[in-house]
Order: C-alpha cells, then sequence, then structure tokens
DNA sequence: ACAAAAAGTGACCGATCGTGCCCTTTCCGG
DNA sequence: CCGGAAAGGGCACGATCGGTCACTTTTTGT
C-alpha cells in the first residue's frame, strides 16, 4: 500500500543515483540497501531480484528525464521555440539536475549498448521512442514538414550535441561546454528552419 | 624479459576486450586469467593490483586506437583530406575493428568521469591530448588559421557526431548511423573551410 | 650447462556477492 | 480494535571477489 510504495521509491531513486556513477554491473544489493537504511532482505520485499531492480530503476529514470526535459514544453508552440526549451533544458538535466553521475540514461546505453537482455531491450526502446518525439517535433521547423530522414539526421545531430556537451563538461571539466554545445545546436537551428 | 611481455600483452587485450563490454568496474581478475589461460595469481606476476592492470589496459587501448585512427593520416597533407581520412577510421574503430564492446575509451569516459582516481586522470590526459592533435588540424582550414576557440569548437562537433555514430550504430542497430555521421561531418567539414 | 630470475600454480584468506528461508514488526481495511 | 497482509530483519548458503604466500616450473643471460 502506502508505506511499500514510498521505500521502493527510494530503492529506485539510490539505486539510480549509485548505477549513474559506477555504473548498473558495479552496483551491488548491499549498499544501495543501506544506503537507504535497509536490510538486503528488505530490498527483496519489493523487487525479485537484482534485474528486476535495475529495470525499474531504468523505467523510471526515463520518466524522470521526459518530465524533467518536457517540463514547460507543452506550453510552447510546436517548432523551433519548443526545441530550444528541450535542448536547454536537456543541459540542464546532465549538468545541474543530476550533478553526481550525469544522466543515468546516457551512462546505461554506453554499458549496455552490447549486452543483450531485457535491459537493453528496454533502453532500445525508450531511446527510440524519445528520438520519435523529437523527431516529429522537428518537423514543425518546417512548411511543408521535411522528410523522415531529414528530421531524423537533424534528431542524431541534437542528440550528438548533447553526448559532446556531456563529455565535455563531466569528463574533461570543460566550463565551456555548455556554449559550445548551444552554439553547435543554434548553427544546425538556424540552417535547418523555414527559409 | 620476452615472455613475459607477451603474456602481459596478451592480459592487456584480454580486459580491454572485456571491460569495453562490461566496464571496467565490472569485470573480475578471475575471468580475464581464465579468458587468458592463466591462474589468477599467475596474473598478479605483471600487474600488483586490479587498478594496475586497468591503467596499463587503459593507456594501451589509447596507443591502439591512435595507431589504428592515425594510421595513414601522415602520408595525407594536413587539413580537410587528413582530417576526413581520421573521421572515417574513427567510425571504423567504432563499429568495426571494436565490433565486440564497441571503443573501449567511450565505455570509460562514461563510466569513469564522475570516479576521481587515476583511471579518470589518465583519461583526461589523453583525451585532452587527442582533442589537441585535432584542433591542431582543423587550424590547417584555414588560411589565416581559425583561432583556438573556432577549432576547439569544430572538434567538439566532430566528436560529438562520433559519439552520436556509436549510439545509434551500437545501442540502436541503426544500419544507417555510419551515414548520418558522415553526412554531419561533410556539412561541418563544408561549412568551415577556407572560402 | 648452470644458476639466477622470471613465470606460473594451488591453497587459502576475509570480505562481499545475490538470494532464499523464517521470523517479527508494522501497517491498514473492515 | 482486530486480524490478516504487507514490510522488514536475522541469518545463512554457495559462489566469487581482490589479494597473499609458499612452492614449482620455465625461461633466460652468461
Amino acid at each position: 500500500m502506502k508505506k511499500g510504495e514510498a521505500t521502493r521509491a527510494r530503492i529506485i531513486d539510490e539505486t539510480g543515483r549509485q548505477a549513474a556513477i559506477r555504473g548498473f554491473g558495479a552496483i551491488s544489493l548491499g549498499d544501495v540497501a543501506e544506503a537507504v537504511g535497509l536490510s538486503k532482505s528488505g530490498l527483496f520485499k519489493h523487487f525479485d531480484s537484482k534485474e528486476a531492480m535495475e529495470l525499474a530503476t531504468l523505467d523510471a529514470g526515463f520518466d524522470r528525464f521526459i518530465a524533467f526535459v518536457w517540463a514547460d514544453a507543452d506550453d510552447l508552440p510546436p517548432g523551433r521555440a519548443r526545441l530550444e526549451n528541450v535542448f536547454e533544458r536537456w543541459l540542464d538535466w546532465t549538468e545541474v539536475e543530476n550533478a553526481a553521475g550525469g544522466c543515468l540514461i546516457v551512462a546505461a546505453s554506453t554499458e549496455l549498448d552490447d549486452q543483450p537482455g531485457p535491459m537493453r531491450d528496454l533502453l532500445q526502446q525508450r531511446v527510440r521512442a524519445w528520438r520519435q518525439r523529437l523527431a516529429g517535433e522537428m518537423k514543425a521547423l518546417r512548411e511543408p514538414p521535411m522528410s523522415d530522414a531529414e528530421a531524423e539526421s537533424v534528431v542524431f545531430q541534437m542528440k550528438s550535441f548533447i553526448l559532446g556537451h556531456s563529455e565535455l563538461r563531466r569528463l574533461l571539466d570543460d566550463t565551456g561546454a555548455r556554449a559550445a554545445a548551444r552554439s553547435a545546436f543554434d548553427s544546425l537551428m538556424a540552417r535547418t528552419r523555414n527559409p
């Protein structure tokens, strides 16, 4: 009922935090349990296995990501304004909100991209859905709308700049990372919009 | 002497392979030893600790990366031709040469970007050196040479497309990943070169 | 060929891994 | 307020973790 759900949420939260830092494969049930103030066996009342816990964490991570990045997108007109806001919040997500550990999704993507299983399947499905949402948004940049292929190409570059920003900011401690990403994205938008 | 060096190289090779797949934090000495045909204690005659083994592996990984990607760059004129060759071989490196596990450096970068220690220090130092080499190359695209800031901005985008390609190809199994990356890079080169 | 050095083995250490079982405590609907 | 269900703890399991030590086998320089 109520209590259980709250504990489950705390477990998921802590798992996400640790997995973003050390990777899903390197976290341990004991560490998560201790950080959350539970015994290892207490954890198993909420998840049947470590993998079930990881799956729930990854799924919740996507929900949190979309809720954060898309927060004020619904109030904005489709197209450029909305895309620029999403990009800006996406940068926030990487360097501010998730200050400790960076984006869980990016971490999981490079960790699990060659390990078959339900984790990778979930990752694929939700990343594809996110890219499709962005691609749909890209089409509003032009009238008549650009082709699917062109929209996907723009999404590719947008996501690329997010990944580049993440490396520059998080690994190389470059404070100019945000400016570099924004400038690259602005240039992309400028040469993509309706003439 | 001779025999030891060969074994050490095999260990490093196998460690790199496994770390690219599962991450440095998730590999175990036992697995590496077994795969290489050694006992765990045999491993310790070549490395004093797991971390020393990981450091040697990461360092050697950079050497192999540069040797592969830069292979025919020295025979090419500086500037656009050389950069395009490097980019092409960089894509090769991700999707062909390192078919199993992808690029060790990319994997290590996202895994270790928030774990302080000698591994992250080494990563920073060598990634910075590589970016500086590329930035120097960028300057040959223009006469008079572009500013440091502008060169770094172009390097940022180049590296971003590499990361984007890696995700598209390895996580999303998108066979069009290479074309997307090449097209984005071509466009970048076109608007960067000497007018 | 020989001795010293290097390479490699097997047993073992304490700690921790994910997990199952059984018990107690706490919560919540009737 | 009560009874059943949910939440959580204690404990132990077999396996594996990184690492040490004493020992044997192989390699190498001379």
